[in-house]
DNA sequence: TTATTATTTAGATAGTTATCTAACTATCTA
DNA sequence: TAGATAGTTAGATAACTATCTAAATAATAA
């Protein structure tokens, strides 16, 4: 695949990059769905899905790389929640996309 | 990878999976923002890729059926154009992923 | 009708990603 | 400190995707 370098794009494309690229795997959409409702920690997320736990932490990891969800320590537990400002920034640029002229 | 119908999701979000799945390549976005600019035949297009036609022609496809793009035949040409609603929709949908309550 | 131009489809291949099991790290508790 | 709990990292594999070349389809021109 061509990188964003080759297509001499930009630090914003490439974030956008990576935030469609996680938001378009259904899994990673459920994960934002049940943070949307409230924080969690990794195996109170896990009661949702037939996958195990290393498969769940890539998920994780990819969505906050993506800067879609953040994590704080409680004691052993690791608890994620979602990073709002983000999402409206994406649906932003997405409207602009259309609405902006060049 | 997980199914749409494994994780029981509707036609709305199956849609979504498409729409973010195409959004997500860096490639298929600088078709988009070509086409932005004013539609496109194909030829016209690969000018701007160092891709091969049958590359191009499958992110075209991609695109098609997420429902970014359509296009209509002009003689030996296809012309393709930007899908405007389509990225409204998107952008709603997400904007709503946020701010609404559940 | 034959050749040419425009584009797609078919089939193969290489790179990427989602998943798993096994092993590791971090925190808490006894 | 030893054991238990919570989660991540490592390494392997199977599925998916982007790309290519070659062949097929569609419309036009000679």
């Amino acid at each position: 695949m061509l990188s964003c370098q080759t297509l001499g794009e930009g630090i914003i494309a490439m974030s956008l990059n990576k935030t469609f690229a996680a938001l378009a795997d259904p899994t990673r959409r459920k994960i934002l769905t049940l943070l949307k409702r409230k924080e969690l920690s990794v195996n109170e997320m896990a009661i949702n899905f037939d996958i195990t736990l290393p498969s769940l932490s890539h998920h994780l990891t990819i969505l906050k790389n993506a800067g879609l969800i953040s994590y704080r320590r409680r004691g052993q537990q690791l608890i994620y929640s979602l990073n709002l400002s983000i999402f409206e920034e994406v649906a932003k640029e997405l409207y602009n996309f259309f609405n902006k002229k060049i």
